[in-house]
DNA sequence: GCAAGGTC
């Protein structure tokens, strides 16, 4: 169901907009105002509106009320979208890996599709736009929002240089209402080269990040057998990112300890015992050090040349913006960037904190600081803190950064531990802190240096006195440390007590923390606040670097490999300048200093060049996956016979699993996440390769034979719902690990078909329910299409379908042994035959139940938003039909 | 099965 957009797409019937332009002289004027996310069009909303307005659910909440437009009265409605509305992919013809040269990529012709199939926007604000004579776009003012801009002006069925229906943007630089009540005093036309640069970025990093993935994907899995990575990806921003973590690596694996030595004369003065520190700070050989030594220890006095006081002025914090609270998420709390994302939205929606997403470190000058304070000042913790800023005076922040998107993140009401639970309590309790240390005076403090010489040589002591804590006191980790020292009076001359010679050796630095990556990235303009910790979280997916204890990021073998390859064969192509490259050429057209084609076509023949390169040069790169990984035919061990050479072929099981002929030198991919087994030595007879028995994790984990061969290429027209297609929503495409397992062939006479397995309809769904062959003693059937369970009677030694079918209700018949000692029949008999729908013992021993989710489903852990279940129903029906009987459970 | 960018 994926929307493409025909050359006229959403074009309204003009016919009726003209009907509605014939009455708009009478009827009051109509103005759609649209919003990059629902939040901004409630703030804009209820300002516009004074609170009065109307709100109905819609795909998103519209919100309506009446007002003043270009002096005339009219009925406005405000709604936004959810982000992008599409997004850019390649044909349907160049989906298939295995028939599209990469290369081809490069010319292809990509197509925008809806991002969010489900959600209907297009159709919103299609329905939505009918009858408005004006439209109003409320973007978020950067290239990306006037980019979605033209993608609203498409759906709703403007043109932005139309004379009758008119297009408005409105330039806002903060959510409030002054900005929003400016930002209509003075509606703009939405700029269409920043749109176009995003055009151009969105065609870069789809063409160059997927030809490069593709290519060394299928290169070195078609290699070695113990990548353990689904997909070698690779990525105009997580290729740099990856960069960062290894050259750290490479620095900690090249360095060389040195031994060092430093001179520390002690000194005993009113009571207090000092060590001194070294001008020289250390020297790298130990004997002109303990020359030092001696000369210090044979003067023995010590005298005070200088003795200087400075005060000194630690700064406040300034607005605490997205990528400042990851880094102290990771480095503080403990926190990934992405939970601590998911902790700060879910603070946001349920108002404790302002928008979490933001670059801007500087607070609107309208900021409501007195409102925030006087809201933690009704909180225990920070009580007498807030209440204190109130009656003393708070400062006015820092100036910081204004980008002009939201800003900084604040508390927005007071909140206690147990009512956000300890994790977003500790994210919630740290953004009340800095907002409280913006705030707050500065801390300053006095540093009094006193400076040595003795036998040339100069030595020197410092001391710190806090005179005005500050910030500090609110965030204490920050506090300058106190430091008493004696008075001294230059020229005052005193006695060393001793002079220690301490030796040290230098250490490497650690693996980089994810602290440090995040500001590498940002100080590189690699990815954005919402992109840094989705490019991190790849990076780690795809098993080239782990996260380990204190957040550090170390590669793995695979990362450091990636890394080492591009760097023997093209630095540039892991180098954090490839993103400022494109960042560059798209600024041009952004600018209107270039045409959009122009440098598309230019940027993409760079690439190319760079790709046909890296292809034939792979062998560089090869050469350092040899030495790490072992070569297919090498890994894995013998499992079960190919139906071509009839040899043995071998189970790879890190992931993608798959097996491996080596004689063939063919791979056959196979379920992913569970166990995989010989089944019975039986073959396909389709093909003649030996059936394999999958049985997915976890104790309810269903059981299913399958032939290789087949679950690669289905047999069988018409089977457009595979196992474990990884797209719930669309039609499942054979990838790694998707299939056709025998619970959907339809061979009419295999033992292990959909049509020999299966017993009756599914209670639940348009699916089929099929007997679980290695399921004794607990016997079950499990529904093909969703996670329905039925348990058949216990106690039974064997459970066999037949065929025959039940002339009552049309299920299949199936055949019980039951134990000699559980039979539940007369005389000790143990077989008995019957229609588990309609045999009065059999149905009396059934029990339907429910089992994991079947369907491979990604992000479970979500708010579980839409279910892919309905998605399967439409197409099980028809393969449901030729096989289920009229009657099921529903009957019953 | 691929990118990066919005936002949920």
């Amino acid at each position: 169901m994926n929307y493409r957009i025909a050359p006229l797409g959403f074009q309204l019937n003009l016919g009726n907009q003209r009907k509605h332009h014939s009455h708009s002289a009478m009827a009051p004027l109509k103005v759609l105002m649209v919003a990059e996310k629902p939040s901004i069009a409630l703030s804009v909303a209820s300002v516009l509106s004074h609170g009065q307005m109307h709100t109905r659910r819609g795909s998103t909440e519209v919100h309506e009320f009446e007002g003043m437009f270009c002096g005339s009265h009219a009925h406005f409605k405000v709604t936004s979208v959810i982000g992008h509305v599409f997004s850019v992919d390649f044909p349907a013809k160049y989906q298939d890996w295995t028939v599209t040269d990469p290369e081809d990529l490069f010319q292809a012709q990509v197509v925008k599709s809806e991002s969010n199939p489900k959600a209907h926007i297009p159709r919103h604000l299609s329905q939505e736009a009918r009858g408005c004579g004006h439209l109003v776009l409320w973007l978020d003012c950067d290239r990306e929002g006037e980019n979605i801009c033209f993608e609203v002006v498409q759906c709703a069925g403007f043109h932005v240089s139309d004379g009758k229906r008119k297009v408005h943007r409105a330039r806002f630089s903060s959510v409030t209402e002054k900005d929003i009540l400016k930002a209509m005093d003075n509606l703009v036309e939405p700029n269409k080269d920043e749109a176009l640069a995003v055009d151009a970025r969105q065609e870069i990093d789809l063409k160059v990040g997927v030809a490069f993935t593709r290519f060394q994907t299928s290169f070195f899995q078609g290699k070695y057998g113990n990548l353990d990575s689904r997909v070698i990806s690779y990525g105009p921003c997580q290729t740099p990112t990856l960069g960062f973590c290894v050259q750290r690596y490479f620095q900690i694996n090249t360095f060389k300890p040195e031994k060092f030595w430093t001179l520390h004369p002690h000194i005993l003065v009113s009571g207090y015992e000092l060590q001194l520190d070294w001008e020289r700070h250390k020297l790298f050989d130990l004997d002109v050090a303990m020359m030092f030594q001696k000369l210090v220890v044979q003067d023995g006095i010590l005298e005070v040349s200088d003795v200087s006081e400075k005060q000194e002025n630690k700064v406040r914090p300034s607005g605490l913006n997205t990528v400042n609270l990851l880094k102290v998420a990771s480095s503080a709390l403990g926190f990934g960037p992405q939970v601590a994302m998911q902790l700060a939205e879910r603070l946001y929606t349920q108002g404790f904190i302002s928008y979490p997403r933001t670059e801007s470190t500087a607070y609107p000058s309208s900021f409501d600081f007195r409102g925030i304070l006087g809201a933690l000042a009704k909180n225990p913790i920070w009580s007498d803190y807030a209440q204190n800023l109130l009656s003393e005076g708070y400062l006015k922040p820092r100036s910081g950064t204004d980008v002009g998107d939201h800003p900084p993140i604040t508390p927005m009401r007071s909140a206690t531990e147990d009512m956000l639970g300890n994790d977003a309590w500790r994210l919630y309790h740290y953004v009340c802190q800095h907002f409280l240390g913006t705030v707050s005076l500065d801390c300053k403090y006095v540093r009094t240096k006193v400076e040595f010489s003795i036998a040339g040589e100069s030595f020197h002591c410092v001391g710190q006195r806090v005179i005005v804590k500050g910030f500090t006191s609110i965030m204490p980790w920050l506090a300058i440390s106190e430091k008493n020292i004696p008075q001294f009076a230059k020229g005052e001359r005193i006695e060393v007590s001793k002079v220690e010679l301490f030796e040290g050796e230098t250490s490497p630095p650690d693996y980089l923390s994810e602290s440090e990556l995040i500001s590498l990235m940002e100080k590189n303009g690699i990815g954005t606040d919402a992109s840094i910790p989705v490019h991190i979280n790849n990076i780690c997916e795809r098993n080239f670097v782990q996260v380990q204890a204190g957040r550090k990021l170390v590669p793995t073998a695979l990362g450091i490999t990636l890394i080492r390859g591009y760097q023997c064969i093209d630095p540039d192509l892991c180098l954090p300048d490839i993103r400022s490259f494109i960042e560059h050429q798209i600024t041009l057209v952004a600018k209107g200093q270039a045409d959009h084609s122009h440098v598309v076509q230019h940027v993409l023949q760079q690439f190319k060049r760079k790709y046909t390169y890296f292809v034939k040069q792979i062998d560089n790169m090869d050469a350092l996956f040899e030495a790490q990984f072992s070569p297919l035919a090498d890994s894995g061990k013998a499992l079960s016979k190919c139906g071509k050479c009839l040899r043995y072929m071998k189970y790879i099981s890190t992931q993608p699993s798959r097996l491996y002929c080596g004689t063939c030198e063919e791979v056959y991919y196979l379920p992913q996440r569970g166990t995989i087994k010989l089944y019975k030595e039986l073959t396909c007879p389709l093909d003649n390769f030996e059936l394999l028995i999958f049985s997915m994790a976890g104790p309810e984990g269903k059981s299913f034979p399958l032939c290789p061969y087949c679950y690669n290429s289905p047999p069988f027209e018409g089977i457009d719902t595979l196992f474990g297609a990884s797209k719930t929503g669309s039609t499942g495409k054979l990838g790694k690990g998707a299939g056709m397992p025998c619970f959907l062939c339809l061979h009419p006479t295999c033992r292990h078909s959909l049509i020999a397995q299966g017993v009756c309809a599914c209670p639940e769904c348009s699916g089929t329910l099929v007997l679980d062959p290695v399921s004794a003693p607990k016997w079950r059937l499990y529904c093909n299409m969703c996670n329905c369970l039925v348990l058949l009677p216990q106690g039974a030694h064997r459970i066999a379908t037949t065929r025959e079918r039940c002339p009552e209700c049309d299920s299949t018949i199936i055949e019980v042994d039951f134990n000699k000692n559980a039979t539940p029949l007369e005389d000790g008999a143990t077989l008995h035959v019957g229609c588990i729908l309609c045999d009065a013992l059999l149905h009396s021993l059934v029990e339907v139940k429910h089992g994991k989710s079947f369907f491979k489903r990604r992000g479970m852990g979500g708010r579980g938003r839409g279910s892919g279940r309905g998605a399967h129903r439409g197409r099980a029906r028809g393969l449901g039909k030729t096989v289920d009987p009229k009657m099921s459970f529903r009957d019953f």
